[in-house]
DNA sequence: CCTTTAAGTCTACAGGTGTATACTTATGAG
DNA sequence: CTCATAAGTATACACCTGTAGACTTAAAGG
């Protein structure tokens, strides 16, 4: 990967780089699963370096995990505001979750490190400082924590199902019919329930 | 936990403990997470007894993850055929993921695995073998394979917020709250687009 | 040039992992 | 009671983990 550089002796590069590496790490095996002397080689430089950096496993994986939630890409302020915002994020969400290699590694990281207790602690906390504020904010009508938190469970959960699990449904499907599926599901959880839901069934 | 217990020589009795605390530590921590000596000492057996009953980590896994699996709560075939399908699933599945110990502990056998290449690939298979399978014989109309897919997302996006992650909002919501918000958006995976949806825009 | 100092590495350790081999012990049949 | 056999245990091994302390090396200032 970033094995040639050989960079000359620079902290703050060969910290990027650890960071870089190490957000890679995290989002492919999670907090224990990713080992520090693969972050370091896929890095190029020795483990030690890594907590000579960042002081331990730990505190690296808090800056990574801060640095990755600090911009959201799908709860964005301009996407909830929008006129369209139900299809501009079932589109955004399915484009960025064809493959493996995504900007959205936020959730991922969070999800792969949710077994290790530290880890999740540390996720929370970013996620609720920054997705679910922004997203509480955006949004109008009655229990509009309920159903922010409702939304993160929607990406969430088409994050676990097309990349985590991988099922073929999900991840062969056509981006268009599953953008139309789920458009109107983030809609409704952005409105709230300002229109009567199901009117066929009253 | 289950320590007192002493029971005399019973292979068929020892082999379902060590296969109830291996589905309990694997809820917990995921596959690589758990030990096989930490599932050992709780099923009162010693390490290796697990491996001459089961062969290895990995094939213990797999019998847990098919056991686990085999009969759904929540996509059953009568919840997913009675009349008020969405809201059966919505108030069953808030209900259980109110607490960590739930008979729900498939999904969380599997998230908290994925990162374990190997046992995602097998929970995958079991997924698809049982879950996704009902449902998709259950649904009627157009795409019912991608909307049974996201139905699993959204319950598997669900209970990562509750449970893995725990976010605040959502773990210490008004259950009604949450059913009733969640409610319309399983049943219109469901029905499917026979429903014109959100007329109000049109 | 030399020296200082930061950047980076080597070695080692204590503890954990899954599991293979050899061992002990309890139980049930005769 | 006896003893064969299944149930369960003890020891060990090779490998991997995070990280502490001592070490080396390259770059920059004078």
């Amino acid at each position: 990967m970033k094995k040639p550089a050989k960079r000359p002796r620079n902290a703050a590069a060969t910290r990027a780089a650890i960071l870089a590496s190490a957000r890679r790490a995290f989002a492919r095996a999670g907090y224990d699963g990713a080992g520090v002397r693969e972050i370091a080689r896929k890095a190029g430089v020795t483990a030690m370096l890594v907590n000579r950096y960042f002081g331990s496993k730990e505190r690296l994986f808090a800056e990574v995990a801060a640095d990755t939630m600090a911009k959201p890409i799908i709860l964005t302020p301009e996407i909830l505001g929008s006129r369209h915002a139900g299809e501009a994020m079932a589109a955004v969400l399915i484009r960025l979750t064809k493959n493996e290699n995504t900007p959205l590694d936020g959730f991922q990281i969070m999800l792969r490190s949710a077994s290790s207790r530290r880890a999740a602690g540390i996720g929370r906390k970013e996620i609720e400082k920054h997705h679910l504020k922004t997203m509480a904010a955006a949004l109008r009508g009655k229990h509009a924590a309920e159903r922010a938190a409702l939304t993160l469970a929607l990406v969430a959960g088409v994050q676990v199902i097309r990349q985590m699990i991988g099922l073929s449904a999900l991840a062969k499907a056509d981006p268009k019919v599953l953008t139309g599926i789920l458009a109107p599901l983030f809609q409704q959880l952005i409105d709230g329930d300002s229109h009567p839901i199901n009117p066929a069934r009253a």
